[in-house]
DNA sequence: GTCTATAGATAGATAGAC
DNA sequence: GTCTATCTATCTATAGAC
């Protein structure tokens, strides 16, 4: 973590830093993901990369800094993902529509991502704690749910008194259970919540519910 | 497992293996809970009970039936807490929201169960799908769901096409990503999902989000 | 049924040559 | 930067006496 990265010398295949360090990090996801923190296995690690095993220490400590740099880079491909949001030309119903959708196919496309969020609660997060790069990583989705909302409130449209953080958990919390719980909840209820053939009922479950809450008629309104 | 049961025999402290199994799964419910079924070690359960780590391979045969018998145990007290619901007096709009608010109490009470559930999910449910006791546990709280839907959807009453598998998803996955992914959305987002003065706002706000999916206004009733 | 001691395998981590 | 070989600790599991 010293030396500073070389670029990448097309055609010469030479001492890569950068490109040995990515190929450790997208086999070490994956082994992340498949077995846990301590299920997953440096050995095999390394194995299923052109390097060795002396190489991942040499880049990045240990295994415990190597999940941490696996969870910094999943968080960095969601926000990405989050900042290609384009929703606010949209009407706040059906902005807020369109961004679960999104939401919903993001969690959809990224199960190992969703692992990994799970196998970091079990570890209370500590990584994440740990972690400068992702304490001031943010989230621009929750940005554009802040703005919809205040709009959508202003107006008289969302009746709801939530607040984006609060939006924000009641999305993910219907798309990561999802995909999170999909085997123990198929194992006991026998049904594959990610069945393809039910994907666009539970895409419009999602939006219908969100959107009846946020402009229900109430009591107290 | 071949022996029958003893019963206790108060006052006198002998050989007792139904207090014994009972202990180690104590204990073994806390370790797999905390660390996760690689992180967990059985020196460390072993060491927590008034037995010994033999007595827990005499019992048990190996570390994953002991995993396998503490997710049976657990469930088992999901559903008998099932069979306490008492809502179908209600009608349909209370008798839903009642509902939601016991699952959600039941949740934060028992946060262990949450992890082991998480736990199992990252392990594909295979303990789940090779127990014969889990496999056959049903549901109880499915069962009232179904009643209390089909009678709100036949009075008109709830407009929503959604099943009670459906809708048992919906409940559980806000009340489920509440507890078990706490710990990076507290890291992440800057707030404790679980923190008690809060507790009553996400309890109305569950309620709220149900009831208004099942009974907003729709365009195609 | 309960104990001590230990087998047997494997994990994370590192030494040291090149 | 990269390799082989290996250290040290520790884990699951069991043997065998009582």
């Amino acid at each position: 973590m010293t030396s500073v990265e070389e670029p990448a010398r097309p055609g010469v295949r030479v001492r890569d830093g950068a490109r040995t360090k990515a190929e450790i990090l997208d086999v070490a996801t994956q082994e992340f993901a498949r077995a846990g923190f301590d299920g997953a296995r440096v050995d095999e690690i390394a194995a299923r990369t052109r390097t060795t095993k002396r190489m991942i220490y040499y880049y990045f400590g240990g295994k415990e800094q190597l999940f941490t740099a696996v969870l910094e880079r999943a968080y960095g491909v969601v926000r990405e993902a989050e900042q290609q949001l384009d929703v606010e030309h949209l009407d706040p119903v059906a902005g807020i529509r369109r961004l679960a959708e999104l939401t919903f196919d993001h969690h959809e496309r990224h199960p190992d991502f969703i692992r990994l969020v799970s196998i970091e609660n079990i570890h209370d997060a500590e990584h994440i704690a740990a972690s400068e790069k992702l304490g001031r990583i943010g989230s621009p989705a929750l940005e554009v749910i802040r703005r919809i909302l205040a709009a959508g409130q202003e107006s008289g449209l969302f009746t709801a008194d939530a607040d984006a953080v609060d939006l924000h958990a009641m999305i993910s919390s219907f798309c990561f259970f999802r995909v999170a719980n999909r085997h123990t909840f198929g194992a006991l209820f026998g049904r594959d919540l990610v069945d393809p053939a039910r994907r666009e009922r539970y895409r419009t479950m999602l939006g219908d519910m969100v959107i009846a809450y946020l402009t229900a008629e109430r009591a107290g309104g």
